[in-house]
DNA sequence: CTACGGCCTTATCGCTGCTAAGGACTTATC
DNA sequence: GATAAGTCCTTAGCAGCGATAAGGCCGTAG
């Protein structure tokens, strides 16, 4: 079980991360280990702890990789546009991110942003500040208010995904336990609902809640020019 | 290593969860493995497995165990009183529940509600429509958007808890690191942002971030209405 | 008295993240 | 050109994990 011969190092972070992430959407978060992840390298498990501390030092790269693109694309969309259009831009471009990679809010909950993203994040904040027109402090509060509903969202929604990956007639299972005990819970409210807008994991109850953080943010800065210039 | 004979079954299901939950606080959700809650409990690890499918089947209950209440409180204090304090309650009192136990946040976040729980969350949807005077589906909307929002927000908060429990050192060391690599990035934005408000997760950012949300959908709730009977 | 079913035991399996020790290869040093 | 140092990978193996298999004790039903 010998391996030809190397001249240059055979791995590398980014590179290692690039593959972590691929792997991710086969085999999902729980199905991610180290040795998977070294088979699929061509290398045995323990190489990868040379590049990396341990594991979660890998997860923190994979969800900086991640992040990275989006974090920076989002000040440029922002000059020149009215504020909600690209705040709820904003929302939705990080939903996006996060369904773009199987368990994708899970990877990026359990991870606090690595010291190189802070720029990034710096000039995020910047482009809220110019997009509101508001301090720093509120342009801050309104990028974690969105990124928090957004991760909330988007957690419950693939959790369902996973569900019915596990177990493909979930759905019929759950009907069927509604059918053998009818009289037994009064959901005719859930019932309701649920006829009325679908999943409360779906597109509609996602596009509902930005739209009230939006609205929230633009009116909480027009509240605070009002204060200042009114 | 024998133990005394037993009479009636030493476990169950609910003293069970209820005894994880108090060893959830001592461990985290990470220490908290089958053979150590089995030893809590006096008994040998495959004994759970009696009562629990599986591990995850015991964390769902621990899920509901620890929801419940909430959920059945949530109802009573809707009635005859202004629909703004009412959501702002619910979404205050989901960010206590949550951070009344450690990851408290990640352990309701991996769980789907169980069957039982239907009926409670039906009496919530009920409430949010007769505080708000909208319909089914923007009510469960509307409770949707408040729990992804929270559950988002103290994921994050309890991450950053968990993490200087790991190292409590982790303050010093990023002004350190700061110090270290001067000019090497421009942060100036998040500094300004930071002193103003502190930390990002604190109880500044959820009180705005809650209140975006609480205006909005009485705001939105109101348009509803105005398009209805105006 | 016996058979059964509920509830626990011990033993063990395959797998996990991770460490220890060492070997192959490149580069720096004399 | 030989030697020492450093880099990046290998094999071997540890402690601990969730979970299963098989069996034993005990109260009860027949």
């Amino acid at each position: 079980m010998q391996t030809a011969p190397h001249r240059s190092p055979r791995l590398d972070r980014d590179e290692v991360a690039q593959t972590a992430l691929r792997l991710l959407d086969d085999v999902g978060l729980d199905g991610l280990t180290v040795r998977r992840l070294a088979a699929e390298l061509g290398v045995q498990g323990p190489a990868l702890y040379w590049h990396f501390a341990n594991k979660q030092d890998l997860l923190d790269l994979m969800a900086h990789a991640m992040t990275r693109p989006w974090l920076e694309e989002i000040p440029l969309g922002g000059v020149g546009r009215p504020s909600d259009d690209w705040l709820t831009e904003v929302g939705r471009s990080y939903r996006v991110l996060l369904l773009g990679h199987r368990d994708g809010a899970r990877l990026v909950a359990g991870t606090r942003p690595l010291p190189e993203s802070l720029p990034l994040i710096d000039a995020c904040v910047a482009a809220f500040e110019s997009s509101t027109g508001s301090g720093p402090g509120q342009a801050l509060q309104a990028l974690t208010t969105i990124t928090a509903f957004v991760r909330g969202f988007v957690l419950d929604e693939q959790g369902e995904q996973e569900r019915s990956r596990a177990e493909p007639d979930a759905d019929n299972r759950d009907r069927a336990a509604r059918i053998a005990a009818p009289a037994a819970r009064a959901v005719s409210h859930l019932d309701a609902a649920i006829a009325e807008i679908g999943s409360p994991n779906g597109d509609g109850t996602f596009e509902y809640g930005l739209r009230l953080i939006v609205d929230g943010i633009r009116a909480a800065h027009e509240r605070h020019r009002a204060d200042r210039y009114g």
